[in-house]
DNA sequence: ACTGTATGCGAACACTGTTCGCATTGCAAA
DNA sequence: TTTGCAATGCGAACAGTGTTCGCATACAGT
């Protein structure tokens, strides 16, 4: 029963390669089966271990599924902070778009992050699970809050509600076009998003407390 | 191997209520379980009928779950359809407060019906799933239409896109919410939904085209 | 009353997650 | 270096799952 906190030793540094190799091939699976078709079996045959060895690194399938939940943030908030800006308005606007984009090229990952994947797990406030969500989520709603001349750290009641406003408004397209509920629609997605998310914008501007008027 | 055109012998209103019965506890145990809890045998145990008999009528799992989509895309479209109001406005609010409340009871059932619950399957078009997603779906947009002063049988191209708009925003709220995804914020989110559904609606009688001025 | 179809079910097969006990391996202290 | 303990690996087993098959039974139409 190893802790968290271990010397560098030959041993975690193959247990964490082990656990490495375990979540990778899970993920693939997982990108191409979904959640309900993945197997610890398969992973295991994939790995030509034994399905019994795969427990001494996760307790249960559950686990191993959170971890990938875990792995799935923390890819999502890096791939949104790969977009960068100096104006926040382009910065919200780029990111917003990539948020699209990584929805898409994982679909089954997104469906795992923001539906309810492990029915009766609602992840414990501060656990690990939370810190990921949040840490991802803080990457969109940074520069909404940059929008609005608030401080990020500390938003204010309103503050927070107009952050929701705005993911919300562009997490809806996104769900439903990667859940292909608006295929019978015929619009061209991308730019169908694109008035999705200068609404947003818009909306999120209209809700900034006017500057002092220079002059 | 009956088909769908059977003649009301005793015969086919036995098996109706078969099918009805079948469906009913699937249902329950859906909405208790999700849809990865569902399974045949359990089924079976409560209905007191072997596992065998149900393939009698259910060829698969996937097809009785299948049949709970089609049923909750119905449930769902009568629901809203409740909803009644003379002023167009006023009718899109209440059904889209309604596509909220419908939600928040069945989370499992939302879950089946707007994520993607069977790995490798889509719906094809203008088939029972297709006409039962499309049907629930006219309960909302029928009103936008209104709004817009459109053909709701025949929108063109541009009201289809306001129309889709509208629901992507609602709809990105109410999943978020429905998913435990705004827990962190300590918002009401009654009021911060009808928010929500007021930036909607007006957004929508901004993309009205003008009607022509009086006088 | 007879005949064929629809229905019901027990048993079996292949698959799943999970646990147990026993071997083996690697590390760290004596 | 040797010894001992913890970490690792695995085969077998158990309970659960979806699905199929073959054989009985019940019913509907002739």
């Amino acid at each position: 029963m190893p802790t968290s906190a271990d010397k560098p030793t030959k041993r975690t540094r193959n247990r964490a390669r082990t656990i490495q190799d375990i979540t990778s091939v899970a993920l693939s699976q997982l990108e191409r089966d979904g959640a309900s078709g993945l197997s610890l079996r398969s992973v295991a045959r994939e790995l030509s271990v034994s399905v019994a060895g795969l427990y001494r690194y996760f307790d249960t399938r559950d686990a191993l599924l959170l971890r990938l939940i875990e792995d799935g943030f923390d890819d999502l908030g890096a791939t949104l902070r790969t977009v960068q800006a100096s104006d926040p308005v382009e910065l919200l606007r780029g990111r917003l778009h990539a948020y699209r984009g990584w929805a898409l090229e994982r679909p089954r990952v997104f469906n795992l992050l923001y539906t309810d994947p492990i029915p009766g797990f609602v992840a414990p406030p501060d656990g690990p699970t939370d810190v990921a969500v949040r840490a991802a989520l803080r990457a969109l709603l940074e520069p909404a809050a940059a929008i609005l001349g608030a401080n990020p750290t500390r938003p204010s009641r309103a503050v927070v509600a107009s952050m929701v406003e705005t993911w919300s408004i562009t997490h809806g397209f996104v769900a439903l076009e990667v859940f292909n509920h608006l295929r019978w629609t015929n619009l061209d997605m991308a730019p169908a998003y694109g008035r999705i998310v200068e609404a947003a914008i818009e909306r999120l501007q209209q809700q900034r407390p006017a500057p002092p008027t220079p002059q």
